[in-house]
RNA sequence: UGGGGCGUAGCAUAGUUGGCAAUGCGCCUGGCUGUUAACCAGGAUACCGUAGGUUCAAGUCCUACCGCCCCAGCCA
């Protein structure tokens, strides 16, 4: 008997197959029984008619509760009544176990009792659909760079100080030394850059920041490429076409999980390179001319992230920020030295940023007054300052956050939903 | 860390001027040969967030505490 996945059902029409699954609801009329059975891959309507089994099998559908694991054999026939377009006419039922009595029933519940049970949550289908969705975006930006000649350098978790040292880091005891959990991998992906030209790095980072909005968490992922002899108008262009190629991507591979999502893909197939490119400049005037409260020289806020963004119907570039609000390692434009060439990118629909990179500064004596006057321990950048004294050149990068990325193209408003396990401020578990 | 909101059965909620705590889902029992979050009949399930206080009487009023949600700051 061929195991089939539900996903490829079509192919195995009027056959007799194996389903491996579990049960995710059921109803009965009589001598009939409906099982709807999952099996990750989608969805499939199993009827049992009472003719057509054994008395044991029959009764066997009473026994089934939600979540119950069980194998079940059966001719897949087509039926216009069903939304798959095939279900299984059942022949014989086997029980690998009867869940217990399941939490999550198919009707309405709160976030905060969804999010306790986050380990069976991802059995439903919109939320293994935006895992789906996860997966593919992810995929689609390893291809993406891989594709370009990017070597995937991976960077460490464990750091000795902080990168930016602007943000909170959370501390752990490194055998009786301070460590700290990255925040970011790209003072290591220079390193890289210098060693391989381009490289890129995906991996998790921490954020202890007091954050409790739909837009943070403490843990989360980020895709961060470096590439050597690039300039910020090269790190605009990469990250353009990176972001429209992962877009482009997820509509081709992921139709189906964008219509259970009910995302309205009209506005991401209006996505297409160039993006508008604006200046910090240009950004301030058009908060000022919607009438907003904004003093210049400040960072934006996510209402002014939202009334920029809203000017436009794809992501846009805003480039040159004031140097003053910016980390450390940030190149100053050499046509005005007040500000910085770093670039973050708006997604819209109010979703805000979900890049920030731009040309990291390579003179050494310019680099090491930064550190000083950023107050940062000096000797924790040894080895970085070590990258301008070997061979320095021009060169630049960007992070972008994957959870706020999938938010932004599923339409799923708040990050928790596009982590399978969100590490938030009030969450440690799952 | 500020501003706002909410804690009642496994879940989602109602609960009036303080007077026997209710409804839907889920669960259990039974019925139906085409159900689509099926339907019909019956049943079980509550330390009303915690601790004090006011009162003949508190889910309801008062005080403190705890937890959660939303918004803001910080950021990707």
């Amino acid at each position: 008997m061929q195991i089939a996945r539900i996903i490829e059902i079509s192919k195995f029409k009027d056959q007799e197959v194996t389903i491996q699954g579990w049960l995710y609801n059921k109803r009965s009329s009589g001598k009939l029984r409906f099982l709807q059975i999952r099996d990750g891959s989608g969805t499939i309507q199993a009827v049992v008619f009472k003719g057509d089994v054994s008395d044991p099998v029959f009764q066997v559908c009473d026994e089934l509760t939600q979540e119950s694991s069980v194998v079940v054999s059966g001719i897949v026939a087509a039926d216009k009544r069903s939304s798959l377009g095939f279900e299984l006419q059942v022949r014989d039922i086997q029980i690998q176990q009867i869940a217990k009595e399941y939490p999550i029933s198919p009707k309405e519940h709160g976030t905060a009792f969804l999010m306790d049970h986050r380990h069976l949550w991802l059995r439903s289908s919109k939320q293994h659909t935006i895992l789906k969705v996860r997966h593919a975006l992810i995929r689609a930006s390893r291809d993406f760079f891989d594709g370009q000649g990017f070597t995937l350098v991976d960077a460490p978790i464990f750091t000795p100080a902080a990168c930016e040292g602007t943000t909170t880091l959370f501390e752990t005891d490194y055998f009786g030394e301070k460590a700290y959990l990255t925040q970011s991998g790209q003072l290591y992906m220079e390193a890289a850059a210098m060693a391989v030209g381009k490289a890129y790095c995906f991996g998790p980072t921490f954020r202890a920041e007091k954050s409790k909005t739909r837009r943070h968490l403490t843990e989360f992922w980020m895709i961060e490429p470096e590439v050597a002899y690039m300039d910020l108008d090269g790190d605009m262009d990469l990250a353009e076409n990176f972001v429209a190629f992962i877009v482009q991507r997820v509509l081709e591979s992921c139709q189906e999980e964008l219509k259970v999502l009910e995302r309205d893909i009209t506005i991401l197939e209006k996505i297409k390179t160039p993006f508008p490119r604006i200046s910090y400049d240009e950004a301030v005037k058009i908060i000022h001319d919607k009438g907003l409260e904004f003093e210049y020289g400040n960072d934006f806020g996510a209402p002014d992230e939202t009334a920029i963004s809203e000017n436009f119907d794809t992501p846009i570039l805003v480039h040159r920020y004031p140097a003053a609000i910016k980390a450390f390692y940030m190149k100053k434009d050499p046509a005005d030295q007040t500000k910085a060439l770093c670039v973050d990118m708006l997604a819209p629909e109010g979703v805000g940023e979900i890049i920030g990179g731009g040309q990291r500064e390579d003179d050494l004596d310019v680099l090491l007054a930064g550190i000083k006057k950023h107050n940062l321990p000096v000797e924790a950048f040894n080895w970085y300052l070590d990258l301008r004294k070997y061979g320095s050149v021009p060169h630049s990068g960007f992070g972008l956050g994957i959870e706020r990325t999938v938010g932004w193209i599923t339409g799923i408003t708040h990050v928790r939903e596009t982590i399978p396990f969100p590490r938030m401020m009030q969450r440690l578990t799952p």
